[in-house]
DNA sequence: TAAGTTTGTTTCAAACTTGAACCAAGTCGA
DNA sequence: TCGACTTGGTTCAAGTTTGAAACAAACTTA
C-alpha cells in the first residue's frame, strides 16, 4: 500500500500541534522547577499520589496513570524519596511489590505549589481557547488516549482481533 | 488574587491532553527509533532543513522552529553529523554562526524512513478524528502556541507592554 | 512439586536534556 | 575607537530518560 501523506490541513494541524506541545511542556517545567524544584513527570506523579485513597499507590498503578515507563518512575520516586515528598514501603499481599506513599511533607509542596502551577496553565492554555475549545480538545485527546492506551505496537496489524482497554482519567 | 482553580471541564480537557501527548511522543519515539535510529527531535531537525533552500539553515532559526533550545541543539547536531546526515559549515557574513546542511545521507534518510513515520501519525492521531477535529486541533494548538511563542516568562506581568512575535510554520 | 512462564520492580550503561557559564564576533554610543 | 552590551554558539556538569537485562516472587502445569 503506497503511503497516504498527510493533507495541508492536516500538516498544519501536526506542525501546530508539535510546536504547542513542545512550547507549553517546556513553560509548564520551567515553571515547576523554579517553584517546586522538580519537572512536570514529578509532579503529576505527586498529584496522581495524593488523589489515591490513602495517598499510596501501587507503582505500575503509577506508572500507567502518568503514562510513563516503570524504569523511568523508579528513578523519579528514588528521587522524591531523597526529597522526602515519598515514601516506599513494600506490598504485603503480593512481596514483589512496592507501593509509592505521598508524605505530609510532599503534600505540603503539592499544596504550596498547587496554584502556581494551574496559573501557568491556565495562561499558557485556558485562557487562550474559547469553554466550547476546552471541550473539543477533550474529545480530540481522549479519542487519541484511548487508540493508544496499552498499545503495545503502533500499528495494530488488521490480523489482530482486538486490544485491551483500560477506564478511568489520568493526570 | 485567589487561584482559579480548573473546572472540571477543564480538569478533564487537561487530564486528556497529558495523557495523549505522553502516549502519542513515546508511540512516535518508539517508532522512529527502530526505523530512523533516533528520536522525533532529530528526525524533525532533519525534517525542518529538508524544507529550507538550499536545505540549509542558521542554528538558532534551526532552533526557533523546531522549538528546542540552543544546547540542545547543539548535541543533537553533533550526534546527526556523526551519523552523516548533516554537516556543519561556518557562515561567512557572520563569523559567529555556522549552519546545519542536510548532506545527501541525510535526505535518503529521511525519504526513506518519511512513509513509516507518516502512517504512524495517521494511525496514532488522524485516523481517529474527523476532518473538524482537524480543524478545531489547529484553532487550539495555534492559540497555544501564539501565546508562547518567544515568551520568556510564562506569565507577562502587567508591566510589560507587550513581546515580539514571530511569524510562519513549524515542524 | 520441579520446571517453565509471567509479573512487578530495579539496575545498569548509554544516550539525551538542562541551565549556567563561557567565548567569540557584532553593534552601539560617547 | 574604546568599552559596554548583545548575539550566535558551544561547553560542561548534573540530572534525566531509555531499553535491555537481571531478579525475585507469583502462577501454571505436567
Amino acid at each position: 500500500m503506497t503511503t497516504r501523506w498527510l493533507t495541508s490541513e492536516e500538516q498544519r494541524a501536526w506542525r501546530a500541534y508539535i510546536a504547542a506541545s513542545h512550547l507549553l511542556e517546556d513553560a509548564i517545567d520551567r515553571q515547576l522547577q523554579q517553584e517546586a524544584g522538580m519537572p512536570h513527570v514529578y509532579y503529576s506523579i505527586l498529584a496522581n499520589l495524593s488523589e489515591a485513597p490513602d495517598r499510596r499507590l501501587r507503582m505500575t498503578d503509577l506508572a500507567e496513570r502518568t503514562k510513563i515507563t516503570r524504569s523511568r518512575l523508579t528513578y523519579a520516586v528514588t528521587r522524591l524519596e531523597k526529597d522526602g515528598a515519598v515514601r516506599r514501603e513494600g506490598c504485603p499481599s503480593d512481596k514483589r511489590g512496592s507501593t509509592a506513599v505521598l508524605t505530609d511533607e510532599g503534600m505540603t509542596l503539592l499544596e504550596r505549589t498547587a496554584p502556581g502551577h494551574v496559573d501557568t496553565v491556565r495562561a499558557a492554555l485556558f485562557d487562550r481557547i474559547s469553554p466550547e475549545q476546552v471541550g473539543q480538545l477533550e474529545e480530540i485527546c481522549a479519542s487519541v488516549a484511548r487508540g493508544l492506551e496499552g498499545d503495545d505496537a503502533q500499528a495494530p496489524p488488521d490480523d489482530v482481533p482486538w486490544r485491551r482497554r483500560s477506564p478511568g482519567p489520568c493526570t
